[in-house]
DNA sequence: ATGAAAGCGCTAACAT
DNA sequence: ATGTTAGCGCTTTCAT
């Protein structure tokens, strides 16, 4: 490899304007596409650029222009051990957290920006990615909150950045989200249920004062209610399998003829499909069983879990276009976007 | 609010040095927390800093220091569809990599570093990554390779920057890694199940040309020859629930009397439960699984799942401070660690 | 259409 | 111990 004996700087933009025999200016232009450079010019540009393996600094860039071309993915959520423990979250270890990061990548890869992931579990850690986006190390925000009641969504709205969230936040905040019709999918569960003979229904609901946790377990109820039961025994799990375990039991107990069980989420229905089956009750003979997310691992339950589909990667995708929309125009008013959901029959309902 | 559309300029340096009243070293070396510094004067740049709310500009410090305070997390994988299709990864859904995310995080999160989450699944992407590299976007990278024969180790290895695998790479480069023993732990499994009695044992392969597939398969074989079954039919998988099943339903054609599984991964073992449960076998009573990861689906399967343990949050953390030394030290020579694997033993063996 | 030159905000020599 | 100053590499008026 012919490097002289000079330590090897990376070439800069002065080096190709020097080898091309123009202006920076002009190389500037050729780099960012500027339409008004004369096209042999520009082919001289990109010989030279190409000859010099010329890559533009980021920071240079990012210092005069403000723009760092990084968003953040924040992930909020209460911290579970004291500080200076190690980080302990369930919620990248969810499969729903896997989607997101597949939608999104999905849809910022393209247009060549990364997400940076920031974990958010302290007032401190907030602090610090408010500062952060004042300052512009990232352009915006994609937040995904598990943090019931969190303050993070108005900060980031009256913070300005541009910031959009996947589902709605609890307090009401000027700030863009994504979600999906989760009253309409509680809706699609209980009418299922109730069309397959069910009488005596239970639920599993999410953790309090989440709003899609309150919206699923609001809107089945309501449904339910349509249909002719007008109280639902709940009990609250934590969206984990072993949670929903537990709240099959404490349901069981309270509830022993049940016939029917809605889950807030997959996770829990696979909990709950378990624990049933150590209680010795047949699914969906005696107990039809429905979930939420057709995660993956709605499959590899026993029997196959019927749920209700939420597009998750779709939703993400859409998160990181209406951020990438905020940051090309930070005009843009906030906006929603709700998704469809839809009922997917397997086996166990 | 009363913010106009213009984002007010954020204080700098030079502002704080007039509110304090000192030059913009000065105040540049209390930022820095540099000793050399009257602590009268420094308790009133500190004031200064809070009154102004002074943050750091990252660009501006990138530029001159050459440090961008992220590390590149890249996820290696061979793409599934045609360029321009959506993103189909299995990667992101599975809690390997959001245990390894876990692991990161906790370790970078207290020194102020984050992931920069980059997907490569064509040369495109892989010269881009080395592009960002070169030009210093990162200060380093952490890579998970899914694809056999990756020469993204060895191009990492000759870009000269810092770079720690999780895993070892097929091809022998000059890397850091992070890895767990893999042969060590198909070992337990082997003796596991031969301490049970089984003597017709198989086993469900990871993907081929992976170094971690191959280990354990390699391990699982010489160990099973040691107790005395010399010959251990095997299918391979490809990592997922679905994969196992049907890699069971051929061994099971294959070898009808099998006593013993051993899946190269939980995921796969756990199809290899469904699988088993279809065809009406009794676990652990006919036969005997075991996994490999210990991932939360261990607990959710029935029975719960026999594993060979791999810490994976701590391996990630390791990777995480190999990397950092790496970055603050750029002449450390590779080095790698080796995890200790450990058996599990719950229902299913 | 192209070039010259002025910074963006910061750190790090070098002076004092 | 503190201040002065010279850039880091780039975009962007403003001239030409």
């Amino acid at each position: 490899m012919g490097t002289g004996p000079q330590p090897a700087r990376r070439p800069t933009l002065e080096r190709v304007a020097k080898v091309a025999g123009f202006s920076r200016a002009t190389v500037s232009r050729v780099v960012n596409r500027v339409e008004s450079v004369d096209p042999d010019i520009r082919e001289v540009v990109e010989r030279a650029i190409a000859d010099t393996g010329y890559v533009p600094n980021r920071a240079a860039r990012s210092l005069v222009t403000g723009r760092t071309g990084a968003v953040g993915l924040v992930v909020s959520e209460p911290r579970r051990v004291p500080v200076g423990g190690p980080l302990v979250s369930s919620v990248y270890a969810d499969p729903f957290f896997g989607r997101i990061v597949s939608g999104i990548l999905g849809e910022l890869g393209p247009r060549r920006v990364h997400p940076l992931l920031i974990h958010v579990d302290s007032v401190a850690a907030r602090d610090e990615l408010l500062a952060r986006l004042r300052q512009g190390e990232v352009d915006g925000v994609a937040l995904v909150s598990v943090w019931p009641d969190d303050p993070l969504p108005e900060l980031l709205a009256s913070s300005g950045a541009p910031a959009v969230l996947f589902t709605r936040s609890a307090r009401p905040a000027p700030v863009s989200y994504v979600d999906v019709g989760h009253r309409q999918g509680a809706r699609l569960a209980a009418g299922h249920l109730s069309a397959r003979g069910c009488r005596r229904v239970v639920t599993i609901a999410g953790p309090e004062h989440l709003p899609a946790s309150q919206d699923r377990l609001d809107g089945f109820r309501v449904a339910m209610a349509g249909h002719g039961q007008p109280v639902v025994p709940s009990v609250t799990g934590d969206f984990t399998v072993a949670g929903g375990g537990e709240a099959m039991i404490r349901l069981l107990a309270q509830v022993p003829d049940l016939d029917g069980v809605f889950a807030a989420n997959d996770l829990m229905a696979q909990g709950a499909l378990l624990a049933l089956a150590d209680h010795g009750r047949q699914v969906p003979g005696e107990v039809a069983v429905i979930g939420f997310d057709d995660s993956p691992a709605a499959l590899a339950c026993r029997p196959p879990l019927t749920t209700v589909r939420q597009p998750v990667e779709d939703m993400a995708a859409e998160v990181a276009r209406l951020l990438l929309a905020r940051v090309d125009d930070p005009g843009l008013p906030p906006s929603s976007v709700i998704f469809e959901p839809a009922l997917v029959v397997r086996e166990s309902a």
